[in-house]
DNA sequence: CATGAATGAGGCTTCATTCAT
DNA sequence: CATGAATGAAGCCTCATTCAT
């Protein structure tokens, strides 16, 4: 069905080995994201992996282990992912395709679970926090910086401290990232969209005396 | 109503607390935001409350009973309490006020812990998220959006969405408050106070074509 | 019952917890010599000591560290308990009172056991080897060598190194132990006694030449 | 009745092992050995016998299984292989020899592991100790005790029981083994070979008013 | 009211055993 | 024959909850 040709003569239904740490992986950041490191059940994470509890062990070590390959292979990756897709364009386009990208990034199911994860559980592993802090974040914000620094300098921004601004905008974010998910009807209902951040975030950086355009 | 000359006057659901059970709540909402609902030890609740670890069901019935209280009791009650200090003045003048009162507020050793649980386990009791919605924060949307729409109205600030506008700087204030608590030592020390906040606020609302004064 | 005197007013069927550590480490010693480290199980260690599984965590860490205690606690004083009623009498009769003494005191069950476990679980180990090699072997290495010392010296026994003549004496002592607790019929019937390690020894430590009297 | 002409001719019981077979069983002899049948792995089984873990239930049924042919096809017959040499000689000199070669053939690496399999974990299959008993140890003990009866005879030896006697030479042997292989250096330095033991023995057993030779 | 010893269900983890390749 | 990935029963341990004092 799903192969184009007949070029597997064997292969039909292989339990694929290479495939095992991936599956897991992937049950995994489902779980951990959905109850955290400490409500998440590897009984759970078997079952949504499609294995028995054991098989994880062949793979990772405990469940600490696991959380860590989560953060080392799946969110640092996939927070990075973001970075790539900056290139070109002015400063100020620069700014809003980053938002539309992080808030389109964080739309999927599971997003405001891992962003609750980062802010709270990652408490608990000092040494992965700081290793999430320089993989993921301080990379991002170099990169954020950069693009606010650029147009500091060309005059699309307004002079600021370029850190401090990255700050608002990534709080922001991540916030109405948490709020669009909430179970709570009426705030869900109020977030709707990337437009008024970028709206926001426009008006607050935009030189003086200047009419925003937007 | 809860007069002391009747023996048993208002009893309704559970023991009302006094004494004892405002010592356990407080240590309640430390831990819990520390740890988190799963992470949470009755056995460390116990011991920062000075009690021993039967006495807390002597006044609540659970451990989900006990966060349920602090939502309630605790929780709810402080979130409130900003409010009461922003009458008087211009609308920029009580804007200002009310990013510095609140921060203010969260700088108290303790802070981050609620704002954590509330952002983070809040999510797995819709109910009491509804509850928490309805009595903390849409009084508090209103409060602040009246500030902004008089604000609009008079100049001081430019047309937009009000509770969009609120949206904004919550999420703002929410987040620092959250890294300034930051156990990674490079996310602490990157945000450094309200003035910031207020400035970066202060620019995104002004109106079209004024040289924001602070 | 059991109370000379009506000292205790409510203490009827008191649990004692006073007692609690007691009734585990006499339950484990038991269960610990019937089937090693590897072979216990706590649950019936627990039912043993006639109390949950979890109590025993109460009182120790770990399984491993309720193994210590038993070596710390039960084991290394019952061992030098032999030591103390061997002060009195010639060197020849320290000596056989000594096997004597040895010999009844493993006579009870679970002694072999111990032998056992002793003999194999303590390789893994290797501090617990060495505070057990401390306390208990060496210390009675030092007092048996001290009797056959003053019996070399007074004429009692013949010259030999004191030290390779205590290993041979616990050597046989030990092994018949073992061989009086086997499963096997016609091994457990062959050693009957200390007679016959007593004679043994002392014709191997009698004098050149001398007629030995026992 | 084993004649290679046929093609099975002697699979009594369980496939008779040839090659891989005797591997597994001289790693397993090892992992028992140093470890005891709880704490044998047969993952390391496998690991020593250079085969996969799967490969050792293609020639044993379980690991219980494992362990009666570890029995049965190794310890057993090496015990037995002590006797073959001690023909010739007066009797005195026969025991010396038998002291001796036992020593020496103790002294191979891994021999304190069958010693000790032997002392410990046979007591858990009464029906392997009966057999292990039937099959080594009382042909050793008559062997042995014929030794020292026609030593009694012809006066080599003083008048005594003689099973008694071959216990003792026994247990000084097999203990002074264990020690010699122990992990705690203090034990291990103290017992140093087979002179001492054959000094000890030949004088418990020198006749009465003699001077020992050696 | 208060204590803290005791409980036991439930989670993580190990490892003998199986089985598709 | 041989492999080694996969299984799942069973053990250790934690901790919310109960209860005798």
């Amino acid at each position: 069905m799903s192969s184009p040709s007949y070029s597997s003569p064997d292969t039909r239904w292989r339990r694929l080995p290479e495939e095992r740490p991936h599956q897991i992986l992937e049950a995994a950041i489902a779980e951990f994201g959905e109850h955290g490191i400490g409500g998440a059940r590897l009984e759970r994470i078997a079952s949504r992996a499609g294995v028995s509890k054991g098989t994880i062990y062949l793979y990772f070590a405990s469940k600490e282990a696991l959380f860590r390959e989560v953060v080392r292979q799946v969110v640092v990756p996939r927070m990075r992912e973001v970075e790539r897709k900056l290139e070109g364009g002015t400063p100020r386009e620069q700014l809003e395709r980053y938002i539309r990208i992080q808030w389109a990034h964080f739309e999927h199911p599971g997003a405001a679970a891992w962003v609750r994860l980062v802010l709270t559980e990652l408490n608990g592993y000092p040494d992965l926090a700081a290793f999430y802090h320089a993989e993921a974040i301080s990379k991002s914000n170099e990169v954020v910086g950069a693009i606010l620094r650029r147009g500091m300098a060309n005059g699309d921004f307004r002079k600021m401290d370029p850190l401090a601004a990255v700050s608002m905008i990534k709080a922001i974010a991540l916030m109405h990232v948490l709020w669009s998910h909430s179970p709570v009807p009426g705030v869900r209902a109020r977030h709707t969209g990337a437009d008024a951040i970028v709206d926001f975030v426009l008006h607050a950086l935009r030189p003086d005396g200047e009419k925003a355009s937007r």
